[in-house]
DNA sequence: ATAATATTGTTGTAAATGCAACAAAATGGC
DNA sequence: GCCATTTTGTTGCATTTACAACAATATTAT
């Protein structure tokens, strides 16, 4: 039944396809909203936990975010007590960018689950949360170096 | 409401990010497991259907092939009416990885579907073949250049 | 049948991705 | 306090990804 993995990958990779040619319209490259979008709704964030969040290599999300930090749409700050992290925030840039990525995403969203009632919505909602922290833990245990057995 | 989008990018990303640890042990490098399945299970098909059926580029798929081919997991055979297609098998070498790309997979499936009864399962797949129909006309026509209006 | 368009496949180039390895600060155990 | 471990961040390198542009065959329209 792994079906379902497989409608996953494949809706996720259209999604992703059709948002990294639609932002080239405001300069961000492949993968580069991802990023944005988090830092502008967790403002303080640090780029250890966007990784995490977003599911993505330190290194490419390290990478990532310098490229925005170059390009000014988001700005890394030192943080008062731990001298090691770096806070992430969107700069005045970035938060002019945030409009239409947040519209963009609302339309991919009201496409995607079109003939779909308000219920089916909802129930899909929960049910993905449910199946997104169950792979999370299999994840991190993977990008750790440990080997699941099956 | 388009956590849902969200949390099927980080579902499939941490998938796709497990699985590609896993089959370096049989010396497929990233992705090259998603092509691998499919003509597996699809004896015949041609690159350009792959691509489509996976949501990638065109000549993602292409070069990804040729690597499957060049190493011996698949092969490219000339139809014998369309003098332009070629339809892709996979070896022997191919045959004997197929059945860890699809134990893995089961095992995946089945964590990430932990606590899921069977009908909720089943909704799930359900609501999620709607989801990637409906997305799957915007991929195709983004992807051609057409322009969305939001 | 011919011309116009679409399909399928390839290559050059630029960029993103991720692994390995390193460094430095923070945290936890004793 | 001191040492071991963990967390956070960076860079070098190899590979994948995708856009652009091209070529060749196939399909459709007239």
């Amino acid at each position: 039944m792994k079906e379902i993995l497989r409608e996953i990958g494949m809706i996720a990779r259209a999604l992703d396809s059709i948002s990294n040619i639609e932002f080239k319209e405001v300069e961000l490259t492949k993968g580069q909203y991802l990023y944005l979008v988090r830092i502008v709704e967790h403002p303080g964030i640090i780029q250890e936990k966007l990784a995490e969040m977003i599911k993505v290599d330190r290194t490419t999300a390290a990478r990532a975010i310098q490229k925005l930090e170059l390009q000014g749409f988001v700005e890394k700050k030192d943080d008062d007590t731990n001298r090691k992290i770096k806070r992430l925030f969107a700069t005045e840039k970035g938060m002019q960018a945030y409009p239409l990525l947040k519209r963009e995403g609302e339309h991919s969203d009201s496409v995607a689950l079109a003939g779909l009632s308000e219920e089916e919505a909802d129930m899909l909602f929960q049910l993905l949360q449910r199946v997104r922290h169950n792979i999370e833990v299999d994840w991190e245990f993977v990008k750790k170096g440990n080997k699941r057995a099956y």
